[in-house]
DNA sequence: CCTGCAGTTGACCAACACATCAACACATGT
DNA sequence: ACATGTGTTGATGTGTTGGTCAACTGCAGG
């Protein structure tokens, strides 16, 4: 399948011209006017990669990368004048993950895409199927299983699973994961949270006071365990 | 401490003028002429961080990364001139970092070199490990280790054991314990830290006449020990 | 319309961590 | 030896955290 391009830009003229070379490169191109706009874009299309203008009228750049990362981690290469370029920092901060100043060559730009490509691609096939001490879980067949067994979760405990195995034995903070949570549309409030973790404890078939997967860390979260002692 | 910058070129002009570039941007260099000679160095000083010029003779640059990647992650940064640019895919596919085309700003090297570390020291940051004296404590797990053996802590304890691992050998005063743990919500009254001390001792399996951990420094506050005497 | 499920919330209880005190033992520096 | 700083101990009270439950909402399918 073809590689999906978000190219934001206010000006028409970069728009069409990033458009037509990508397109040749066979690239599936999209393009946006402004943050709102590209907000909107990525909800409905879900880019592979964003080709993102830092002055933007509206909300800038900045802006926009900070929004996106609330809820994305779609990668994001800069496009800035030459006398904005130590603002650059400030875009890296914020999670972008490359940047490119005008005028580039078109081969600088390929390169760098291709880069940035190869990066997140090798990352998700390394989490595109977690499995840890028995549970295996698939993101994109969106199903766990405990050895063979297939284990029905609601989207929400899905996605707590799914947080607790990505983190692969590190502990996340209550705060955090309600963090995540609310930018994914839930409300996340920590007693929430507690009846989705004890409902995935019981499907998990997990014993509260010798636990095999999902552990209460005190005062701080919860952790999935990667070793049964 | 100032950061370690290794930079590996054929060319003595180049060398010298990145060498200076960078000195008076307060880095400390250090420089090769080939690939076999940056290994040594790289042995020997452990830099955090490569300028690797591609073209060059005996062992070019692919080699070296390959080489490098056996047995270290130090990011690298490639350099290339302008018709090479395609083949700095391959470089990417060995492991580099990033790269930059000859002839460069400065500023944009700066750039460049700034968001590189700034990656590689989040990824440290991620899995920062204190590793003192055979007891191990990591952040991102909350959990701290002798040996291989698990060692339970409470919240509490495990900030102050945090603190003064994080000091690393260097006395930490009473009083400023006390306002730490105050500022974190605790009550931290010294006589309170004094019983949490006796705590952490007695987990750690500490001895008071001749500690091996958590030395009293009297009149003054504690040290976590560097080495045993 | 009813049913059932996902998500949410607040109340309740149990487990735990923390603070504090008192009384004494011990160690340290002068 | 003395004064003072530090460690040990147990008992006790308190506040916080996490688990559980039941009840409510909102929504989708039959």
């Amino acid at each position: 399948m073809a590689t999906n391009v978000l190219v934001v830009d206010d000006t028409s003229n970069v728009r069409t011209m990033l458009s037509d070379f990508l397109s040749s490169q066979q690239f599936t191109v999209l393009t946006a006017s402004d943050g709102r706009e590209a907000l909107d874009i990525v909800q409905s299309d879900k880019p592979d990669l964003i080709l993102l203008d830092i002055m933007m009228p509206n909300m800038d750049g900045y802006q926009f990368i900070t929004q996106l990362r609330r809820s994305s981690s779609i990668p994001v290469i800069m496009i800035t004048a030459r006398q904005q370029e130590m603002d650059v920092i400030r875009g890296f901060d914020l999670g972008a993950d490359d940047y490119i100043t005008k005028p580039f060559r078109m081969k600088e730009l390929l390169v760098r895409m291709r880069a940035v490509l190869r990066r997140t691609a090798a990352q998700e096939q390394e989490n595109a199927i977690l499995s840890i001490n028995g549970i295996s879980l698939s993101r994109s067949r969106h199903e766990v299983r405990k050895g063979d067994a297939l284990i029905d979760l609601t989207p929400l405990e899905f996605h707590i699973l799914e947080m607790l195995m990505l983190a692969r034995g590190k502990v996340l903070r209550r705060a955090d994961m309600s963090m995540k949570l609310m930018s994914n549309g839930y409300a996340g409030s920590e007693s929430t949270l507690k009846i989705h973790i004890r409902n995935l404890r019981l499907k998990l078939g997990d014993d509260l006071n010798l636990p095999r997967y999902i552990e209460t860390v005190f005062g701080v979260g919860y952790r999935f365990l990667e070793e049964t002692p």
